[in-house]
DNA sequence: CCATGCGTTGGACCAAAGGCCAATTCGCAA
DNA sequence: TTGCGAATTGGCCTTTGGTCCAACGCATGG
């Protein structure tokens, strides 16, 4: 558990004002890194990483709006802090529907700035959590066997042993065999716990019928 | 099921606006109430119903960011789309923040304003439903007695009927009858099944300890 | 050809869950 | 006082779930 701090990814295409909010953010005790251009940030920034993006709108190549559109695409998790002197209300109202953490002006107070930075961090981290709680429950699913998979989905329906083996064309002996290897990759020791993975997972239990 | 067509309530000070959005909106054949004042709406509308809200900024009275607030507050799953003329962009950020559902300005396109009321109608089919859902688990919930909804908290952890027992002070067979009361006010015929309308609920199983 | 792993199935056995009937205690309301 | 619902407990029986040991068929790779 590599717990790094998060980075503040700044993306402004104006140096000075890379510069600018590089110390800013550096005195204020953060981590920051910047890139003068969305193709920069995208070479170089870590998408495994935790954090948010400071973005300016108006760049030459990818503009901040079409940044975040990648990023959305890419399901990233960063949180993305659009800071722009020329902002407009159809910029912002559209910036904020696909998900920026917040929509600052330019020029932007310390605090203001700052505040929205740990912010997002917060919102970052929240998401992150909850993404790798995921991502571990799919990690265990990848080693069930398809059989298996199959059980489980039958199992969540509530379905009894029998009722499963019948649905599966298959006897009751070896539904056992397999619903007790499903609780052990899946490492649970209850019904409930089981159900619960699967609901936070969106594991969809099969259809009563088949 | 009174499954009632969704209402576009609009709010705003201006008759003008009011009469011509009112046209508007139902000529689009949509069922359209306006009100003059926050004040007017919060005592007209229908806390219960579906639909949305065209929201004007510059009232007197409550203004229409104080309206959202109220509405917030008050848990309401009425989507606001904001409408004014007079919009900035750190206004309309906040107001986005806050989970409106859009921030128009005047003059705002027949197209533009129709688009976003259905997809405000969408929204709020959306919440309504996943709201009905946990309000209806709810409702089965307070069928429980105080020790049978015990019980169930002990139960979603995975314990046996035994160590329920042991854990409330009391034998396994008490712990027999409570939970089948509770699969039967529950309505659900399998543990699967509880445990999912728990996590859905957000109802939080006992600590494992106590 | 054979070893290895996976999916499958059988049998036996024990623990646990669920259903049914009956009974007691307690607090609150008619 | 009487009655009722909640909580509790007992006994008995059936069904189901979980586990251990064992075995067979099949594909893959050595």
């Amino acid at each position: 558990m590599s717990q790094e701090s998060p980075i503040a990814y700044v993306v402004d295409d104006d140096a000075s004002v890379r510069k600018a909010l590089h110390r800013l953010l550096t005195a204020a005790g953060l981590r920051a890194v910047a890139f003068d251009s969305s193709r920069a940030f995208l070479d170089g920034y870590d998408p495994a990483g935790s954090g948010c993006i400071v973005l300016d709108i108006h760049m030459p190549g990818l503009s901040g709006l079409e940044l975040q559109d990648v990023l959305v695409t890419a399901d990233s998790d960063l949180p993305i802090i659009f800071l722009t002197g020329y902002g407009d209300v159809p910029t912002s109202v559209r910036a904020m529907k696909r998900g920026a953490a917040d929509f600052l002006t330019k020029p932007v107070g310390e605090t203001e700035l700052l505040t929205a930075i740990h912010a997002a961090f917060e919102r970052n981290r929240q998401w992150r959590q909850a993404r790798a709680e995921v991502a571990e429950i799919r990690r265990r699913l990848k080693l069930l066997t398809p059989r298996e998979q199959e059980v489980m989905r039958h199992i969540l329906t509530g379905k009894l042993n029998k009722q499963v083996a019948a649905a599966l064309g298959t006897v009751e002996k070896t539904v056992k065999v397999h619903r007790a290897r499903v609780m052990g990759k899946m490492q649970v020791r209850s019904l409930a716990e089981l159900a619960r993975l699967a609901e936070r997972a969106g594991i969809e239990p099969a259809s009563p019928g088949e």
